[in-house]
DNA sequence: CTTTCTTAGTGTTTGTTCTACACTAATAAT
DNA sequence: ATTATTAGTGTAGAACAAACACTAAGAAAG
C-alpha cells in the first residue's frame, strides 16, 4: 500500500490510433475485459506507471493491447473532469497515433478481449468520456495534416500521388482538385519520384514515390511552410 | 492519510500567463516562497485537488498566487518526464493564459514571495522545467494568434489598429506594413469601428475599434477564416 | 499663432498563388 | 481489337499578397 497526505487522482494515458484504408479514416478500439464498463469499445489505454514519463506509459499500453509499435505519436490533451470514471477521480492524458494500416492489422491482448478498425464516423458506442477524446483526435489531425507532413504517416513507404490525395481528401473531408493537388504537393519538392509503379493493379499503373524527410528538414530550415 | 494499492504521481498544474505592454511581451512569474528551489522564480501553479477539474484547479492557482481572474485560458501540453521534480514523481498540466496587462498588477499572494511581470525574452532561471514550459507556450501562442483571434485578449477592450499591429509584430516577431495590415485586419468584418478616439496622447489620436465576438461566430459558421 | 514634431490615415501597381476545367496515354481485361 | 479504368498533363482568369510614399491631424514649443 501506498500512503499519502492528500487524496491522489489516478493518472491514466489513452490512445486515439488512426489508420487509413481504400475507404475510410480508421480507429483502433478495443474491447474492455474488465470492469467498469466490462465489454464496451474504448481507446487503448491504462495506467501511467511511476517509472515511465507519459509517452513511454502511451507505447506500452499501445502494444500491450493492440500489438501497436513503433508509430507515429503525439499527446492531445488532458482530460480531467470529475466523473469521467465512476470509480474514483481518474486523469488521462490522451495520445493520437497514426499508423500505416497496411502494416498493422490489430491484435487483442491483456485486458482486452478484442481489438479492432472501425470507421471514425461509424463506431460503436464508447466507454466513459472516449467519444469526445475521439473528436477532439479527429479534430486535431484535420487541422494538423493540413501544415506538417503527418499525413505520410497513413501511408505506405511508397505511394502514389493518388494516395495522398485520397489521404487528403478522407482527412480533410472534402474532395480535391487533381491537377491542382498534385502540381502543389510536387512543388513543394519534399517528395521523391521512384523508377518504379505500382502493382497488381487493372489499370495503368501509378508512379510510386515516396516522402523525403531529409529534404523537407532542410526546406523547413531555410523558412518554407508544408501548406496543403 | 490516504491509501492507495498503487503508487501515485502528485499532479499539478502551472500556468504561463502573457501580457502585452508598449514595449514587449511579458509572462507573470512568482518567487517561490516554499521549498523545493526557495527563492526561484516559477510559474504559478500548484496542487490539483481533488473536487476540481484541472481547469478549475488553474484557475484557482492563478487567482491565489498573483490575482489574476477572469483571464484567457487555454490547456497547453501535460509534462510528466520522471525527474521534472527531486522530491518526488510529479506530472504537470500547463495552461497558457492571455490577460489584457493594463487591467492586472499583479500582486503577490500565499506561497508566493512576490510576482512581477517579465519580457519573455528576457526571464530569470526559472525552477524545475518551468523554462521548457514557458518555451513551449510561447511558440503555441505564436502559431494560434496567426489563425484564432485569441490576440485581442492582449489588448484592453478599446484599442487602435496601430495597438493590434504592435501586438502581432511583437508576438510574430518580425514587422508588418501598415497599409496591408490595416487593409486585411479591417476587411475580415471582425472590427467595430467607435465613435471615439485615443486620449492623453501627443500627436494625432487614433480611432477606437472594439473586436465584436459576435460578427466572428456568424462569419465563422458561414466558413470564414480568421487568418493575419 | 506659426512652426515643428509625431503619428494617423489612405490606393495603386505588380507579382504570386489559387481555381476551374477536359482531354490523351497507358495498361489490363475481355 | 475493343473496352474499361485510371494516370498524367496545361492554361486562363480571379483572387490575394507585397511593395511602396505622401497628406492630414493634432499637440507642443517657441
Amino acid at each position: 500500500m501506498y500512503q499519502y497526505e492528500f487524496p491522489r487522482a489516478a493518472l491514466t494515458v489513452d490512445c486515439v490510433v488512426f489508420g487509413l484504408d481504400e475507404d475510410d479514416l480508421k480507429v483502433a478500439l478495443i474491447q474492455r475485459d474488465l470492469p467498469p464498463m466490462e465489454g464496451r469499445w474504448a481507446l487503448p489505454g491504462g495506467f501511467v506507471r511511476l517509472e515511465e514519463t507519459l509517452d513511454e506509459a502511451a507505447r506500452r499500453e499501445l502494444r500491450e493491447e493492440t500489438g501497436i509499435e513503433n508509430v507515429y505519436l503525439e499527446q492531445l490533451y488532458t482530460f480531467g473532469a470529475l466523473d469521467r470514471d465512476s470509480r474514483e477521480r481518474v486523469v488521462t492524458v490522451a495520445y493520437y497515433a497514426l499508423v500505416k494500416l497496411s502494416d498493422h492489422r490489430v491484435q487483442a491482448a491483456t485486458d482486452a478481449r478484442n481489438a479492432a478498425w472501425f470507421a471514425v464516423d461509424d463506431t460503436p458506442t464508447l466507454a466513459f468520456d472516449h467519444r469526445q477524446i475521439l473528436k477532439m483526435a479527429h479534430e486535431r489531425l484535420r487541422g494538423k495534416v493540413r501544415y506538417q507532413p503527418i499525413g505520410f504517416e497513413l501511408l505506405p513507404a511508397k505511394f502514389t500521388l493518388r494516395q495522398i490525395q485520397h489521404l487528403y481528401e478522407v482527412v480533410l473531408d472534402r474532395p480535391l482538385d487533381k491537377r491542382n493537388f498534385r502540381k502543389k504537393i510536387l512543388s513543394m519538392g519534399i517528395l521523391v519520384e521512384l523508377d518504379e509503379v505500382e502493382k497488381d493493379v487493372a489499370h495503368r499503373a501509378a508512379r510510386l514515390y515516396k516522402f523525403d524527410r531529409r529534404k523537407y528538414k532542410r526546406l523547413t530550415k531555410q523558412g518554407f511552410n508544408f501548406e496543403v
